[in-house]
DNA sequence: TATGTAATAGTAAACGATTACTATAAGCAC
DNA sequence: GTGCTTATAGTAATCGTTTACTATTACATA
């Protein structure tokens, strides 16, 4: 039974009036007698209808979708923002579908044709790559846009995230201040803001305080664990001198970090001392606790889900708003002074 | 510019055949002259035609969209889950569209509307209550459904998850061997099979070794951080006497017992034992490394993704797959022999 | 009485694709 | 020439809504 779908022409049929009328029951936007409307909706009750939403979205142009394309969604960074922008989007009656780049441009840019095919109403991105990102084709068919965590200069969008150049100075300024003068940097991918940004937070921290970064200790990462595990690992089977802190420009490649430095047995913060910019889940529980900075990415959601739905509901006010971070400080540190 | 999307339409007018023909084209199920075809692909390059996947959706009666129906996606197992879900289906043209009910049978039964209404194509789905679960209406409407983590057992659909029993009763044995006999537990939700197979496997493990089960070390937890912490702190201000051990019934709520624990300043293993079904996020860290069960949610993820595809592809194969999970021996249990 | 307007409801055209039918022409067998 | 098949392509209906038009009636106003 019940092999088809009760649709509204089955409810005109049932009361005898039109499909017109229906919508006008369903919609409460045109007057209905009233005896009508009752009729209406007890057949609707008893038919036991439900609208189509794909009918009614290929009418009004839209779709009720909104993505957020990340690199990893399954970094609880992003996770926690993505929550937060479903519960809100959700209550409008957006539902939220989630993207992962996997740091690749090439997939992006299938995702966003994609979710132009399925006219998609508005995007959360955080770019894989702040030159090639194919952002105008969602402008040029007037898709709201925000940037999430990485920012794009030149296309006016408007964007969500943090000061990033300013949680890598401080952090590198905690370390100097406790001594340190040699430190390395796992960075970010350099084709990004955040990356390119906390490069410069750290390198400038470094030349204000009069020190040198050396080249053998900047080490190229991409945002994700592997890369920053293998990248390590390399350098310790060199069995390289270590500097005596470094500064992790992701959690995910604090993870990595971390997991290279145990299997050679470097113990934190004894051999070398380390810092992160954002948090590893659970942290709290970690026989060594990383010193970091954690941005409030439930506040960042929120923020993005507002921009996203004030642009849906075209009440434009289109600020960037930059997130303050903060300072975590944990047993990661070894004191030099 | 381009206000208006291109059409087939367009594309049909531009080239001088019939959306018919353009049809035909872009699908290549027709016979259609290799001359016609390339100017028609010339016009669909020259104006930039994408299709419209809420006008294909609603003649084919379907949505490309799948869901995952659980109670908090933020909860690390079903992210993973839900990823290598994600992965597998995007290959296929799907999308995954992610709903938590917060464990709310209101919550998941207003979803399930709305998600019928998508046109959803199918359901990956644990209920948050295994005998009020709607999911008669989704059955009802022919789409396809794999039940996650949590069972039902009248209804036939396909299930993937672990052996709960199973997974309590090794845990709770272990804890016995170790010496302990005053052991508590933290319950999931009992309208859930795994909350009910999890005590289930518990009780049994007592019993079979002649120790009694003492009502006061039942602490109702749901499967929630919060609840297990506030349970928890709230026995532990009335300070009765601990069990020497607790069985913790999910990663979740073994957070909060630890937070409830480590405010009362009782330590683990020293004060109390703990073992935990499913790992939290980066256990390798911790300071305690709970001794647990990990689930491979990898796996589970593949296999849903497998059971869903072969529904919607009608290979129809509706066997349940229990995967076995793994003991991670930590440092959380004292030796009272 | 003539006229304006509000309530009520139907008709039919959209939205953008797919496809069952139908039609034409060409090629081939007899 | 007749009949059959195949390649090719157009027409128009369809998926399930919404809505611009149009039409009718009732009622108030001048």
């Amino acid at each position: 039974m019940d092999l088809k779908n009760v649709t509204m022409k089955d409810i005109a049929r049932y009361t005898g009036v039109s499909t017109a009328t229906v919508s006008r029951v369903l919609n409460d936007n045109y007057p209905v007698n009233i005896e009508t409307k009752q009729k209406v909706l007890k057949a609707i009750e008893e038919l036991n209808y439900e609208p189509n939403l794909v009918a009614k979205n290929l009418r009004s142009r839209k779709s009720n979708l909104v993505a957020i394309v990340v690199a990893d969604i399954k970094n609880p960074y992003y996770i926690s923002i993505a929550k937060e922008i479903d519960d809100y989007l959700f209550e409008e009656g957006y539902n939220l579908i989630t993207c992962s780049t996997d740091e690749s441009i090439e997939k992006e840019t299938d995702i966003i044709r994609l979710l132009l095919s399925k006219q998609i109403d508005a995007v959360a991105i955080a770019p894989s790559d702040s030159e090639k990102s194919k952002l105008t084709e969602l402008i040029k068919k007037h898709v709201p846009i925000v940037l999430v965590d990485r920012k794009i200069d030149d296309l006016s969008i408007p964007f969500v995230g943090t000061n990033n150049f300013k949680e890598a100075y401080n952090l590198t300024e905690y370390l100097i201040k406790k001594g340190h003068e040699k430190i390395g940097v796992m960075t970010g991918k350099l084709n990004t803001s955040t990356g390119k940004e906390r490069l410069k937070g750290f390198k400038m921290a470094m030349e204000n305080h009069g020190l040198t970064v050396d080249e053998k200790w900047i080490f190229n990462g991409d945002f994700e664990e592997i890369q920053a595990y293998e990248v390590l690992s390399q350098f310790l089977k060199n069995k390289q001198d270590l500097p005596t802190a470094l500064v992790s420009c992701n959690n995910l490649m604090t993870k990595g970090t971390m997991l290279a430095l145990n299997e050679h047995s470097i113990r934190i913060p004894e051999d070398i001392s380390i810092v992160s910019i954002g948090v590893m889940e659970n942290h709290e529980f970690f026989s060594t606790k990383i010193t970091s900075v954690e941005q409030d990415t439930s506040f960042m959601g929120k923020k993005v889900a507002e921009l996203l739905l004030s642009q849906l509901q075209n009440k434009q006010k289109l600020k960037n708003i930059v997130v303050e971070s903060a300072f975590i400080k944990g047993n990661s540190v070894k004191e030099l002074n």
